[in-house]
DNA sequence: AGCACGCCGACT
DNA sequence: GTCGGCGTGCTC
């Protein structure tokens, strides 16, 4: 009876291929979820055992034994594998890439050494050395594993990072004429030192491996290993924390009591702890959700299980780490996110391996650490469009997280503002639901005026009643803040006699506008408008691009307040240098600035009780822009933004700008009234068949700005997409340019899928994949469920 | 990703 | 002839 396993690659082509048991070493020394060193071609590579198998059908060839295994413990554990197994599903994608993704830079590669205990002395041997070892050999080598006597040595925090190379004789190089490629490394090094492999793969085309093998082969380079750097905690370092003057922790509310009561409840239901389950929390913004969370965390903790606490942005988490290290001992909490260095990550993850419950803070990324006795995952501001992610693997928290919880836990969703799919289920009673109603300070919640900027003057950017609110703020020595809602990538027009901006008749988005081709384009459907043309709402002929001039705002607030008041501004651009972001909430909470400007960052969860005015430079923008969510968004945005006035003992006043005043969209953020917004967009995306009446599904294309082919195939893949999709009563809108209509020398298009199943949008999908060569130019990937259509 | 193979131009 | 650059294709 022959039996085989499964082994996913961890690298390209992220295969799973099939191995047999290798004589040296028996089947009980395998296992499901193991990382493994397995022939692949004429090398060594590390993957996964992803599964067993009891049949091999060999269409080609032959079987190869496994090679050697990397730990004697599992590092992946059974949940994690399957949500590995379940997201490669979903996503289309191979199971491997998934793999990469999961496992800590320092586990992705398979270098380790084995501490072998041999009579009195202790060898280091490789995997490579282990492998090359004549069969008797082998065989002893086994026993020795078996026996515990070869260990592989504990991967040390230097041994993480990558490796530099070294220059080892100055010039003249003994190098055959005609090696440019050689010659141009050498003198890459000679002139810069030190130099990781990546900065030499920016200087050279091709295969840079090649090139180092053969200097290093003359003596001319010398390969160094490179420490990670230790102090490279992030551009977020844990000192930021004190920057957020915390909330004081008062005695529960009844409401709060109530709520924490349902949560705990909850936790403690069996069929809960069987199949899990999820609840959102809706409570408005100041009601008290993070005390909430603390103490449902630790009432988890106190069952034996396991927490983690996510926030969509390292920001936000950060703020959250510091209550939580204010609350729990050193030993059972940690703070996960993207920014950690190697080692660290390494760390966090052996010890929630452990299987002691410990409480993790971070971002969407902790999702993927092994927690085997997880019983409670908390998304906090789950509207946020940050926990999808788009880059490499695409995924969304949410999903991620539902599909942990499965086995047994809870799933808790808060916010002030739910997306409106999840209000949907809860409204559906698909989840459960607790609301809190009120806000925890007696403070009045703030003043929302709406203010009409077709009357005023179009060279300045603040209104007058702006100009002078601001003024009297700064004279009673309180502070504003001004959200500059960036157009973003879309070119967006708007009337100037009436400040509509164009829509797709049938989509209800945005239109955007093209400069080489005189044209208003809809990204989702390919509706095209000769420009200039007539004003949809009002019959005007003038236009307006949007959102241009907001990146004077900063300087022109300058010129505006009384000497002696700083202005700050908290954006990407102002923020990407390490501690900058330190820097300017610092010296903004501290009162050393009293203006603050910035984009979305700034509404989101920062506590500063002095902010008495805060102010929506162009409202409108986010209402336009070729998105099914617009309003949505616009709504989220602008009562979060809301929520950052008055938070002290001064009432708070809030000052939105807009050349749209009558939008129906303004009355519900006026009263925050979410109900009211909830109806209003439901009915709109039932009439017009978006989430969460359909199914979205975009299938994304690219290929090479000069492969002809290119146009034909396009536009036969789209006709493939139509035919199938009918059959399935799939609608296909497309394919339409992408808004990024170029990245990198490819053209981007898209075809929009709206289905009933998303099965539907796999199969069709998938046919679609089959069609295509394996290596053709013309690229395709599907993004279920799309948050960024750009 | 590696690592072959095979083609081509430039050298001994 | 032979070597190295460079494109292509495959890996249980």
């Amino acid at each position: 009876m022959a039996s085989f396993w499964q082994v996913a690659l961890c690298s390209p082509p992220f295969r799973t291929f099939t191995y047999s048991t290798p004589d040296y070493l028996p089947e009980q020394a395998w296992s499901i979820g193991q990382r493994v060193m397995v022939p692949v071609g004429r090398s060594l590579r590390m993957g996964v055992i992803v599964s067993r198998s009891v049949d091999f059908a060999a269409e080609s060839g032959t079987v190869k034994p496994l090679g050697w295994p990397l730990e004697q413990e599992l590092l992946l554990t059974r949940d994690v594998l399957d949500m590995v197994h379940h997201l490669a599903l979903r996503q289309m994608v191979l199971e491997g890439r998934i793999l990469a993704a999961v496992l800590p830079r320092a586990l992705r590669t398979g270098n380790s050494v084995f501490n072998l205990t041999e009579s009195v002395e202790t060898l280091k041997l490789s995997c490579k050395d282990v492998l090359q070892s004549a069969p008797r050999r082998l065989l002893e080598l086994g026993r020795a594993w078996l026996e515990g006597r070869m260990r592989p040595q504990a991967l040390e925090h230097g041994s993480v990072g990558s490796m530099k190379y070294e220059l080892l004789r100055d010039p003249p190089w003994d190098l055959r004429p005609g090696a440019k490629r050689q010659l141009a490394v050498l003198e890459y090094l000679f002139a810069n030192g030190r130099v990781s492999k990546a900065a030499l793969r920016q200087i050279l085309t091709g295969d840079v491996n090649r090139v180092l093998a053969d200097l290093s082969r003359r003596g001319l380079v010398q390969a160094i290993p490179q420490g990670c750097r230790a102090s490279d905690e992030g551009r977020i370092s844990q000192d930021s924390a004190r920057f957020f003057s915390s909330h004081e922790h008062h005695a529960l509310t009844e409401e709060q009591t109530e709520a924490l009561n349902v949560l705990q409840d909850d936790l403690q239901q069996s069929t809960v702890q069987e199949r899990g389950l999820v609840r959102l929390v809706h409570g408005v913004t100041g009601s008290g959700k993070t005390l909430l969370y603390l103490r449902l965390a630790r009432f988890c903790l106190a069952m034996g299980r396991g927490v983690m606490l996510l926030a969509p942005e390292v920001a936000l988490s950060a703020q959250l780490w510091s209550e939580v290290a204010k609350e729990f001992p050193e030993s059972t909490r940690h703070w996960y996110h993207g920014y950690l260095a190697p080692g660290a990550k390494l760390a966090i993850f052996r010890s929630l391996l452990r299987g002691v419950p410990q409480i993790v803070v971070g971002t969407r990324s902790a999702l993927f650490l092994p927690m085997p006795t997880l019983g409670l995952v908390i998304l906090d501001e789950e509207h946020d469009a940050s926990y999808k992610q788009e880059e490499g693997i695409v995924y969304h928290a949410k999903e991620v997280a539902f599909f942990r919880i499965r086995k047994g836990g809870l799933l808790v969703l808060g916010s002030g503002t739910p997306d409106v799919k999840t209000h949907y289920a809860a409204s559906q009673g698909e989840i459960a639901r607790v609301t809190l109603r009120h806000r925890i300070s007696q403070s009045p919640t703030p003043k929302i005026c709406l203010v009409d900027m077709r009357q005023e003057s179009k060279s300045e950017p603040l209104s007058q009643k702006c100009r002078e609110e601001l003024l009297h703020v700064l004279e009673r020595g309180e502070q504003a803040m001004f959200l500059l809602n960036r157009r973003g990538f879309a070119p967006l027009v708007s009337c100037l006699d009436c400040g509509s901006a164009p829509q797709c008749p049938h989509c209800r988005v945005g239109l955007t506008y093209h400069k080489g081709w005189e044209r208003l384009l809809c990204h989702y459907c390919g509706y095209t408008l000769y420009f200039p043309c007539v004003c949809q709402q009002c019959g005007g002929s003038r236009f307006l691009p949007m959102g241009e001039g907001t990146e004077s705002l900063e300087e022109y607030l300058e010129g505006l307040v009384p000497p002696g008041q700083g202005v700050v501004r908290l954006d990407r651009d102002s923020t990407r240098r390490k501690g900058r972001l330190e820097d300017i909430l610092g010296s903004f909470g501290q009162g050393r600035a009293q203006v603050m400007v910035g984009t979305q960052m700034l509404s989101k969860g920062h506590h500063f009780p002095n902010v008495t005015l805060v102010t929506a430079v162009d409202g409108d923008i986010g209402l336009n822009l070729p998105d099914y969510r617009a309003s949505e968004k616009t709504f989220q945005l602008l009562v979060q933004l809301a929520g950052r006035a008055g938070r002290g003992d001064q009432p708070g006043s809030v000052l939105i700008q807009t050349s749209n005043p009558d939008h129906p969209c303004w009355q519900h953020i006026r009263t925050g009234d979410y109900e009211g917004f909830f109806a209003r967009e439901l009915e709109r995306r039932r009439k017009f068949a978006y989430p969460p009446f359909v199914k979205l599904g975009m299938v994304r294309f690219s290929y090479p700005r000069e492969w002809t082919p290119g146009e034909g195939l396009l536009a036969k893949a789209g006709e493939h997409l139509h035919r199938n999709g009918a059959k399935l009563k799939i609608r296909v809108l497309g394919p339409a340019p992408a808004p990024l209509g170029q990245l990198k020398g490819r053209k981007r298009f898209h075809c929009l899928l709206k289905a009933q199943q998303w099965q539907d949008i796999r199969e069709v999908y998938g046919s679609l994949q089959q069609t295509l060569f394996k290596s053709s130019p013309l690229r395709i990937s599907l993004d279920l469920d799309p948050v960024n259509m750009l």
